[in-house]
DNA sequence: TGACAATACTTGTATATGCAAATAAACCCG
DNA sequence: CGGGTTTATTTGCATATACAAGTATTGTCA
């Protein structure tokens, strides 16, 4: 690689919006035959893999807005996938994996799996590894979670 | 680099959404300046360097679902950055960037381009050329406009 | 030419997203 | 203890996103 590369001209932000685009409608195409969307479907496995947990660390483990989660949290539970109960605080809660939450993520996962491996023969296994490690390197510069953004 | 790359485990769709938000979230910050959004700024820049161009063409050419594109619009051309009106069919229409637009842009472009660079120094140039060339060639695969995703 | 298919765009509906502000409770300090 | 600050979450508002369905028009072919 070379130490002298210029500037790349092209715009950042729009690249990875364009291609989100195209990558989500990809696994959301896929998982549309369990019933859920990539985003309810990212939320749900956080949920399982982190346990019982509060909104509020989710949300920064998830790098988003507190605000966002407490919407995409509602449909999650609306569908009974979670439930939300108080938390050691008044203020803070409990957010929590149903069992049908985790029999739908178990359902999910099988096909999120088809779209992923779809997704590394369509790439190549090569560059998705390569795409990865430099997404999660950004992600350590540019996590809404923890930073300081100037 | 290893030919032998195991599946990477991560969702790529997941990493991508996240890192999307962080980084619309710096490129937003610098924009706000010129009261502009990152995806206003797009669409603007499109209009400007495809000129007149039908809703469906610039839709295709930005990668997007037209529904998205007819209500992304709706915000420019209500700013008086752009306007829409007949094609050469009667179902068609022409949308075409106003001056007030390409003032807007101009002011905004100077915005985006503080915003390019500190992402640039952020990761480090020869890390967002690499991400650049990974991210084009996704798009060859993953472009919404352009393909048949099955 | 008249119906059926294809094209171009918009609307209906649902979700995702974040900033700013509103609530509410806990914490801290004098 | 009382008041100001910090913390945790939700709401208000605006935008972004896409699929499906609706509307309007054009193209085609028998």
């Amino acid at each position: 690689m070379n130490t002298l590369t210029r500037q790349p001209q092209g715009c950042s932000n729009f690249k990875l919006r364009q291609l989100l685009r195209g990558v989500s409608r990809h696994y959301d195409a896929e998982l549309a035959n369990a019933g859920i969307k990539t985003t309810q479907y990212s939320l749900l496995s956080h949920l399982v893999d982190l346990g019982p947990i509060t909104p509020g660390d989710l949300a920064r483990r998830m790098g988003m807005d507190a605000s966002t989660l407490t919407r995409n949290l509602r449909v999650v539970i609306e569908q009974g996938w979670a439930t939300q109960g108080p938390g050691r605080d008044t203020r803070s809660r409990r957010v929590e994996v149903t069992s049908a939450g985790r029999a739908k993520r178990a359902e999910a996962k099988a096909h999120w799996k088809r779209a992923q491996l779809a997704f590394n023969a369509r790439l190549g296994v090569t560059k998705v590894a390569a795409l990865h490690e430099l997404l999660d390197h950004a992600l350590t510069h540019f996590s809404t979670g923890d930073h300081a953004d100037d």
